[in-house]
DNA sequence: TTTGAAATTGCAATCGATTGCGTGAAATAT
DNA sequence: ATATTTCACGCAATCGATTGCAATTTCAAA
């Protein structure tokens, strides 16, 4: 198993009694050889089972054809979704994709930068940890001449090719429904604040109670309840309230919404009737549950073809003077049982 | 953002009026370099920002510290679970993944497989996809001494390592469960025939019958029931034979045998009284339908750092004859709602 | 002070592919 | 038949890091 000599130019160039020059650009389809002994190099290759060494090549060619992708979790319905959508481009192109996982770690997330900027990657395409908001390491990449893109969970303030979500208008869009719908006491169960997307889904809530000229409630605002098990813990404690909420907004995912729906089922409250619940991202079990969660959804796959096409844009695009530019996805209410009052 | 040029060992050395080697050594900590110059050494190039270029060392060491992962489908539970138990253990060991997805298209695999050779991967973890039985180019990369690691879904007649898990059992075990439970006519959702891993449920659920001294009812098996649709589809059709199942055993997957609750739902037929359903793999909406659904966890994320384990443990092993090793993981049956019909 | 071993450092080849430049040969034009 | 292109291919440097071997320095023992 250890040690084959794999074929090089040199050996197909050798038995030819030519050069690796030769070889090289018969191989890479030049025109600077002849027709004849290109069909000859390039049938020895294929006798030979001649695999071009695509270190060597993009060592000399300064590129790598392979674009990095950080994100909290490869199992995370979103994130993979995200991933098989810039495979789908990529690999029509060439590249190749190197995956790794931050874990929600900021270290680790500096970690696998490093890694990926030693690799050589053409592109970086992140979405970041929610600990942590120092982003030396990303502008590190910048510095290092490498194309940075951020993809939903962005820092705002580094000037980069950013593929987000319009948090605020779906957010908006939730709670104006749940408004209409008729529920008072509209609960929000937020993200860590620290990261953008979340802060923009609680302005989205608040901005609908503008515009409907709603009062806030503070008390039902609660923090950091982004997984199954906070949000039922939230949920506990926003219906032990002396005036509970009568429809709850589970702005950081289904998750959470899922958690909360537990908690109502297991409490014997009624869903949609006696609470309304709203979650985010449309996880694929959000439409089987009794009753099935309003949810919105993010075209998570379609999020990530947009990366790579920008990507391809932005490499075909010369300009010195890359303009930082923001592809906003618009996101879908889809409206299911849990918010159907008069269903 | 074009040409930046990073800088070298060349340019360390440069600065400090001495040679590449002595910078090369000491950013490796080797003990033939002076413990003060070592220590120069590294302090400049963190003051310039250096990088290592892995291309080239990879290049001059002949190896590239990476994996490549092929598999039918990223965004898929199994799978991207697969995947984050392997990176896990891989991420800890310096090493990279490359992750490819075959779009259960033969092909696309063929190519992927020749991608990941030309990248020089030190070993390529695949589970094959689910069309075509031509397994060349797996040979090839065992001929271009690329370790092999099969996962799950694995061509047997190719002797590498493998990992899999004990799909007989997990039927049998299954199928007993149903038959335990006073089901008699007990129908399967089979998959592809030419992937192992259906044939292989397929004969659990015939070695129970065996077991029990029950018929097998030919006219129960379904082919080719492997989505939601298709086994939704399929339910249709049994249920409405003169002698319909009373259980279900959705052998392909939890989305089929999710296609298959729908349909009784629909049909007004109660689950698990007038229909025990039985689906496979665990995902994770399995536990949410209602009734939930009675199915197998394959431990994934487990599968994953097994794969990765057994490559560190061969590569370490510097036999030149690697016995071909297969790793049985046991599925384990979670007995839920949807068969409990006694609950 | 001399000698020998050990510790450092430098030299130069190497990994495999690519590419600018140059040269002879063939093809075309004059 | 000669001049001028065009074509096909070879030469050699290059990408950046590593490493065997040689050269030099250091240091201690004799």
């Amino acid at each position: 198993m250890k040690k084959v000599k794999r074929t090089t130019i040199y050996d197909i160039a050798e038995k030819l009694g030519i050069t690796a020059s030769s070889v090289s650009r018969a191989l890479n389809n030049s025109n600077q050889v002849n027709e004849k002994t290109k069909e000859l190099i390039i049938k020895t290759a294929d006798e030979l089972n001649y695999k071009r060494n695509t270190l060597a090549s993009n060592l000399r060619k300064g590129q790598s054809k392979t674009i990095g992708v950080v994100i909290p979790r490869i199992n995370q319905n979103f994130f993979s979704n995200v991933i098989a959508g810039i495979e789908e481009v990529t690999y029509q192109k060439g590249y190749s994709l190197i995956i790794c996982q931050s874990d929600e770690d900021h270290d680790k997330e500096i970690q696998c930068v490093n890694t990926l900027i030693n690799q050589h990657v053409d592109c970086i395409v992140i979405s970041v940890s929610a600990d942590g908001n120092d982003y030396q390491h990303l502008q590190n990449v910048l510095d290092h001449g490498i194309q940075l893109i951020q993809v939903d969970r962005v820092a705002e303030e580094l000037e980069t090719l950013k593929v987000i979500n319009d948090n605020v208008q779906a957010s908006y869009e939730a709670v104006s429904h749940l408004i209409e719908g008729g529920y008072k006491r509209i609960a929000l169960l937020e993200g860590p604040q620290n990261l953008s997307i979340f802060k923009q889904r609680k302005e989205g809530y608040l901005k609908a109670f503008k515009a409907y000229n709603v009062p806030v409630i503070e008390e039902l605002i609660v923090e950091n309840a982004w997984t199954k098990e906070l949000g039922a813990e939230g949920t506990r404690k926003l219906l032990s309230l002396p005036h509970p909420p009568d429809a709850i907004f589970a702005s950081t995912s289904d998750f959470s919404a899922l958690g909360v729906l537990d908690v109502a089922n297991a409490m014997g409250i009624k869903v949609p009737s006696q609470l309304g619940i709203c979650g985010y991202a449309n996880e694929s079990f959000s439409e089987i549950t009794s009753p099935s969660i309003t949810t919105i959804d993010q075209f998570s796959v379609y999020m990530g073809n947009t990366v790579a096409n920008l990507f391809f844009q932005e490499i075909g695009n010369n300009d010195t003077i890359t303009k930082p530019k923001i592809i906003s996805i618009k996101p879908e209410l889809i409206i299911r049982g849990s918010t159907k009052r008069n269903g």
